[in-house]
DNA sequence: CCAACCGGGGTCTGCCATAGTA
DNA sequence: TACTATGGCAGACCCCGGTTGG
């Protein structure tokens, strides 16, 4: 009762704000598929100039829900035009999935068209996801990152025909799993493009001699989640940046492509040219050979990502404390560590009397654990 | 005990363009 | 012709620790 009361004291504290539409009661689950918001009057109202007027139901309702109503409107104004939508049944759907109020706030804001899926389409949906995720949680926080990946969609055949074809590329449930948590706009992709890049996949590896393209697609994908969501274009250009950049034969490029290097397919137009080039100029500069700039980058592809900014950043960070180029390109892990690690780790090794111009400095890349244990030590 | 070697984990959305559709 | 469904784009590391070998 008492909770009935605070309802309604709010209840009334809404009405009084934003008109006469009244909610229905959440936390019911028997309510949840009979809310379909009708707007009591139909159809887009114009006003003197024949511009269509956006329906103040729908207003109301998404400003009581918290959403960002400029945000919104920005990103897909079609919606706020419609006779019809749902945003009370997506809410309660949401909200019985675990979603909290702002979490389904900021979906909306984001994503407004998810308020025009009907509840049998969401929950027919859902479960298709949860048959590869194992609790609903888990699908919150995926459409708490990315509220267009679930809902860009309505076509839940298509999913489902995602998720066979998956299954017959031969992967396994739990890489499944990995693919919807890191990449889920892949299930929203037409089978058809997946399917295409897939063949592009097998097409790579036949070229390159291998002979069990299965296998190398599944390597592919489990090793780069990603790849399904990059359009086949760009993956070619990445390899053939490889493939002319480096002077592989046809198993070692395979064998770059899904193990170190598999991310550097991810890379946009150009950018793994760009950050190489510049690697090579930075080396270059400073006394490295061709082979030399070659063999380091091989040995460690993920250098590739850096943007000219950042690597020479680390570099400079390091050749200034008269670490030499020869105990870089020999230890290319210490270029993992962020610039900012790198600063503090020198500050106190110097402090702790270690010369990093003799000693190693792959301890720079240690785990912070390891590293700290070692610091103690050095400093007795 | 120590460090080298090496693989893995997190994460990658939000916007725009456009063909298709009602 | 407004709206939807879908494709494509830019963007750009850092950290951890198990295992192994000395």
């Amino acid at each position: 009762m008492t909770i009935m009361a605070s309802r309604n004291l709010w209840c009334m504290r809404t009405n009084f704000l934003f008109g006469s539409r009244c909610w229905m009661i959440p936390f019911s689950v028997e309510f949840l598929f009979k809310s379909v918001s009708l707007r009591h009057f139909s159809g887009k109202c114009h006003n003197g100039d024949g511009q269509p007027l956006e329906n103040e139901d729908l207003l109301n309702n998404l400003l009581m829900m918290g959403v960002d109503i400029d945000m919104a409107r920005k990103r897909q104004p079609g919606v706020f035009n419609r006779m019809v939508t749902n945003e009370q049944d997506l809410k309660m759907f949401l909200l019985s999935k675990g979603a909290s109020k702002e979490v389904i706030a900021s979906i909306i804001s984001r994503y407004p068209r998810a308020i025009t899926r009907t509840p049998d389409s969401l929950s027919k949906r859902w479960d298709i996801w949860r048959k590869i995720m194992t609790s609903d949680l888990e699908i919150v926080h995926i459409l708490e990152r990315s509220p267009e990946s679930f809902f860009r969609s309505d076509n839940n055949l298509n999913l489902e025909n995602n998720i066979k074809f998956l299954y017959s590329v031969g992967l396994t449930r739990k890489c499944l799993c990995r693919l919807l948590t890191s990449a889920p706009r892949t299930f929203s992709n037409s089978l058809e493009l997946n399917k295409q890049m897939v063949k592009l996949l097998q097409e790579v590896c036949l070229s390159l001699g291998h002979n069990d393209p299965a296998e190398f697609v599944r390597k592919i994908i489990s090793k780069n989640p990603f790849i399904l969501i990059q359009s086949t274009k760009r993956v070619k250009a990445n390899i053939e940046f490889l493939q002319s950049t480096f002077n592989l034969n046809g198993e070692e490029l395979l064998v770059l492509i899904c193990g170190p290097g598999a991310e550097i397919l991810d890379l946009s137009n150009d950018c793994a040219k760009r950050n190489y080039t510049n690697i090579k100029e930075k080396l270059f500069s400073l006394g490295c050979t061709e082979e030399e700039v070659q063999k380091f980058v091989l040995s460690y592809p993920d250098m590739i990502f850096l943007t000219e900014k950042k690597f020479n950043a680390k570099i400079d960070c390091l050749i200034e404390e008269k670490i030499s180029i020869s105990q870089i390109i020999e230890n290319p892990r210490v270029l993992d560590s962020s610039i900012s690690t790198l600063q503090s780790r020198i500050k106190e090794l110097i402090h702790a009397g270690y010369d990093l111009r003799t000693s190693n400095i792959n301890l720079l890349s240690w785990s912070q654990k390891r590293y700290k244990a070692k610091l103690k030590k050095l400093n007795g």
